[in-house]
DNA sequence: CAGGGTCAGGGGTCAC
DNA sequence: GTGACCCCTGACCCT
C-alpha cells in the first residue's frame, strides 16, 4: 500500500500537467468579457444576427467607448447604471432582474416577434426580449451566485424542482457543429453570445425582425443562456435533448452501451467486465475524405448519446429524475470521458485537425471572432494532450465506466443537485473502483485511478484535468440552475 | 474496507499538496504566457467576488509568492489560503469575515440545523456556521484588532459611540470557547436574554418590536443581545435546538443512551440497571493536547443530547410535548446532573481549566467585561465543588437516572408548567428512588440520596449543591416565560 | 507575514 | 415581479 505513494506522485505530476493545460484554457477567455459589450455585439451581429434594436446605447462607434455615457447608461436599457452587474454595465433594476431570471430559471415568452424594444420605460414589457437583450449586453449567467440561504436540510427532497424545468427552463445545450459543441463546450468562450443567437437560430429561429410570431417561437427563450455558457452552437446537437429522450433502459441504437439489459443478477460490482462495454459500434470508419461535419457531427452526437445512455443503465440507485437532473450538469464531463476513451476509435486527433480546418474556414468567413479561433484551437490542444495523458494510461473499460459514475455523482458543482443516492453512489463507485485496482496487477493503473477519484472527490479546492474543464462549463450551467 | 478509505483520504491529501506544488510551478511559467488566467480562474471560483476585471491582476509580486500559499488551503473553508490569520491557515475571505464578525460582534442564527457545510461553495450560506467554524479551527478573537478609525481628518464626532447603533442592533458576543455556551448555560447571568433567543431560534417566535415578518432573516437581531450577555457563543451549542431535535426514542447518535429501546415489559422501576445507562459511548479521549475547542464543544453537545435523549425516552407517562416544554426549562439540570455523572471521563477538571484559560484571553481581548467573567469563574468554581461533592458520593447510574427524572419533573420554578402527569411521575420517582436506596446495602449512599431528594423536593430555603446553581438559573429562566 | 482598510460588485429586502 | 437601497464578501493594497 505504501509504495502506492511513489506512484502517487508519479500519478500527481501526470496529472498536474493535464491541469494547467486545462486550467490556461478556461481562464483566458474572461478578459475579452469586457471589452466586451461592443464586442459581443459584433459577435452577435455575426453569429446570429440578432437584432439588438437600434437601441444600443452607445451607438458609438466604438473605440471610444466607454468615455461617454459609459459609466453611467444601463447597456440594457439605457436607464442609470448603478455600476457593473454580471458584466455588464446595468442598472438595479436589469441587475436583479437578470438575477432573478436566471436563478429561477424561469421560461419566458415573447408574445410578440422577439424584437420588442427594451428601454428604461419599456422594459417591463416583455422579459423575453429584456432577457435576451441582458444577454446580449454581455451578462453572464456564470456570474451569479446561489442563494445564501441554507438548504433547509433535507436535501435530498431535491428533485421537485426538476420538473418545473422542465416544461420552461429547458436549459439545453445545443451542441454545435457536431463534435465542436462537445468540444466547445469545454471552452467556455463567449458562450454567452452565441448561445443567444443559437437559440434563436434553433428554436424557430426568427430572425431580428422577423414577424413570425405565431405559436411556436418562445421556447428557445432564455436558456439561451445556459446554452450560452456552454459554448455550444447552433448546430442542433443539443445535449439536454439527448438526455431527456435517453429512455432509461432502452437501447436505440444498436450499439452496446453495455449493462442496460443484463441487470439480472443483483449482487456484484456496478460494473464488471460486460456491463462496462461503451462501443461506438458502428465501427467508425473515419478517414480524411469523409472527415465531413456530418460525418464529424455523427460521432460526436453518438457519443453524448451513449455517454448519456451508458449512466442511465448502470446498475445504481438513482432515480431517472435525478439522473437527468444531473446530466444537465455532467454531461459535458461524461463527454470527455468518452471522447478520452473512444480516442482511438474515433481517430480524435485527426477528427480535431479537421475541426479545425473547418473552423479556420468559418475565421476567414468573419463567422467569428480570431480571439474566439484561438481560444478553440488552445481548446483542441488541450483536449489532444489530455487524450495523450489517458492513453498513456491504458485504462480498461471497467475503469473508465467508473470513472464516469464517479465523476456524474460528485458534487464538484455550486449547486449540483445532490441526493443520499448520488453521494452513497460516488462513494460505491469510489470503493469499487478502489478495489478493482488494487485487485488488477497494474498498481500504476491503481493509482492514477485513485487519483481521479480523489480529484473528483474533493471537488473543492484543485481543478485537475477533466474536471477542469468540465468543472468550469459545469459551474455555468449549474450558476443558472 | 474502511481502512481502504482512510488510505484513499492519505493518497488524496498527499497528492493535493503535490498537485498544488506542482501546480504552482507551472503556473509561475504560465504567468508570462497568459498572465490572468490562474488569477482569474481563482475568483471565478470563489463565487463571491467574481468580478474580475480585466484589469490586473497580477502585478503582484508574483513568483515568489505565490509559492507559498500554494500548498496551503483554508482550514474552515477549503478555498486556497493567503496564510495564516488570526491564528488558523485560511483564507482572504475567512480573515474578512472572521475580523467583521468579531468586530461588530453581530449575532448570527442558523436557519438549519447547526451543521451547515462551509466550503468554498457554500461558506456564505449560514454565517453562523462559518463563524462557528472558525472558531473550531482555531481562529482567535483576541487576534482581531480594534478598528484603526483614525485615519480621516474628521475624528472629531465620536464616532467610539456610534458603534452600538452600529447598523441594527445585532450585538453579540461570539465567544470563544465552545463548552462555554453549556458550562454558561448554567450561570444565572442574564439568562433572560438567553432564553429569549433560544426561544426564537426553536419556534421563530418574534419578539416584540423585532421587525421580523417572515421566518428568515431577522430574528438574529436583538436575540443577539441575550447571547450576548449570556456569554454564549455561536459555537454551536443550543439547547433548544438539541431538544427540539431529539426524537421521542431514537437514538441518533449510535452511544447508548440507554432505557429507549427496551420498554417491551410494562411492569418494574422506571430505572434499573439496563435503562439508566448513560454513556458517552465514544470514549472520551481528552487530553490537554487536543483540548480545543471543537473537542470541548462536540463533549458538551454530546452531553446535553444525551440528556435530554435520556429524558424522552424514560418510561414514564409524559407525554412528548410536555417534556419538550419541560425541557425548556430543566435542560440545565439535566445537564448538569450529567455534568456531574461523568466528571470522571470527560475529565470535569482539565476540560474547566481550559475553558477558564479561554475565556481569559477572550476577557483581553475585550469580548466581555472582567464582571462576566468573574461570573464565568465564579460558575466554574461552583461545578467544580459541586462535582467534588457527586464525586464523593459516588452514585450509580440508577440513582443518578431518578435523579434527573425526579429533577426534571420538580415544580422549584414559579411558572414551570406542571400537569398531573409530572406531578405523579416525580412522586412515582422520589418513591422508587427512595426504595431503590433503601433496598441498596449502602446505607450512606441511602442517606445521601434521600437527601438529595428532599433537597430537590422542597427546593425552597436551601441552595444546596447541584441546585443552587439550577435552581437559580430556572427561576430566572421562568420569569422571564 | 499578518494585521488593517477599501470598495466593486455580489447578495438580500420589501414597499410598491 | 420590480428595483431602490443597503448589507456582506473578498481580492488587493498598505502598514
Ligand atoms: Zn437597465
Ligand atoms: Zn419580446
Ligand atoms: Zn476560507
Ligand atoms: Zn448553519
Amino acid at each position: 500500500m505504501r509504495n502506492l505513494k511513489a506512484e502517487e506522485e508519479a500519478l500527481a505530476e501526470t496529472i498536474s500537467e493535464i491541469m494547467d493545460l486545462l486550467k490556461k484554457t478556461t481562464k483566458d477567455e474572461q478578459c475579452d468579457e469586457i471589452m466586451c459589450n461592443e464586442h459581443d455585439l459584433s459577435n452577435a451581429n455575426t453569429m446570429a444576427g440578432l437584432q439588438r434594436i437600434s437601441s444600443s446605447p452607445k451607438i458609438t462607434t466604438n473605440g471610444s467607448e466607454r468615455s461617454e455615457n459609459c459609466g453611467e447608461l444601463c447597456v440594457v436599457c439605457g436607464d442609470k447604471a448603478s455600476g457593473r452587474h454580471y458584466g455588464a454595465v446595468s442598472c438595479e433594476g436589469c441587475k436583479g432582474f437578470f438575477k432573478r431570471s436566471i436563478r429561477k430559471r424561469i421560461g419566458y415568452v415573447c408574445r410578440s416577434s422577439k424584437d420588442c424594444p427594451v428601454t428604461k420605460f419599456h422594459r417591463n414589457r416583455c422579459q423575453y426580449c429584456r432577457l435576451r437583450k441582458c444577454l446580449l449586453m454581455g451578462m453572464r449567467s456564470e456570474s451569479v451566485q446561489a442563494e445564501r440561504r441554507p438548504v433547509v436540510a433535507n436535501n435530498n427532497q431535491q428533485d421537485s424542482p426538476p420538473q418545473n424545468q422542465n416544461t420552461t427552463p429547458r436549459a439545453m445545450t445545443p451542441l454545435n457543429a457536431g463534435l465542436v459543441g462537445g468540444l466547445l463546450a469545454l471552452a467556455k468562450m463567449e458562450q454567452e453570445n452565441k448561445m443567444i443567437d443559437s437559440t434563436q437560430q434553433q428554436h424557430t429561429m426568427i430572425k431580428p425582425g422577423s414577424p413570425m410570431s405565431n405559436g411556436n417561437c418562445t421556447p428557445p427563450e432564455f436558456m439561451d443562456i445556459k446554452r450560452e455558457s456552454i459554448g455550444e452552437d447552433e448546430s442542433g446537437l443539443d445535449a439536454m435533448t439527448v438526455i431527456g429522450l435517453v429512455p432509461p433502459s432502452a437501447s436505440p441504437t444498436s450499439s452496446g452501451v453495455g449493462s442496460s439489459s443484463s441487470i439480472s443478477d443483483d449482487s456484484g460490482p456496478i460494473y464488471n467486465m460486460e456491463r462496462s462495454r461503451f462501443d461506438i459500434s458502428p465501427p467508425v470508419s473515419w478517414n480524411p475524405q469523409n472527415a465531413n461535419q456530418q460525418c464529424i457531427s455523427e460521432i460526436t452526437t453518438r457519443l453524448l448519446f451513449l455517454s448519456v445512455h451508458f449512466v442511465k443503465d448502470s446498475r445504481v440507485t438513482i432515480r431517472n429524475i435525478t439522473s437527468e437532473q444531473l446530466l444537465k450538469s455532467k454531461w459535458c464531463d461524461l463527454y470527455i470521458i468518452a471522447l478520452m476513451q473512444t480516442a482511438d476509435k474515433i481517430n480524435l486527433p485527426q477528427l480535431l485537425e479537421t475541426l479545425t480546418q473547418q473552423l479556420a474556414l468559418g475565421l476567414e468567413c468573419g463567422q467569428f471572432s480570431p480571439e474566439k479561433f484561438e481560444k478553440f484551437r488552445e481548446q483542441m490542444n488541450r483536449i489532444m494532450q489530455l487524450s495523450h495523458l489517458f492513453a498513456a494510461r491504458d485504462m480498461s473499460s471497467v475503469e473508465y465506466a467508473y470513472l464516469k459514475m464517479i465523476s456524474f455523482t460528485t458534487q464538484d458543482i455550486p449547486n449540483l443537485l445532490t441526493t443520499s443516492e448520488t453521494q452513497s453512489t460516488n462513494q460505491l463507485a469510489s470503493q469499487e473502483l478502489f478495489e478493482y485496482v488494487s485487485s488488477s496487477k497494474s498498481s500504476l493503473l491503481h493509482h492514477q485511478m485513485s487519483n481521479e477519484h480523489i480529484n473528483v472527490d474533493d471537488s473543492t479546492s484543485e481543478d485537475n484535468d477533466t474536471h477542469v474543464t468540465s468543472q468550469q462549463t459545469n459551474m455555468n450551467l449549474a450558476a443558472e440552475r
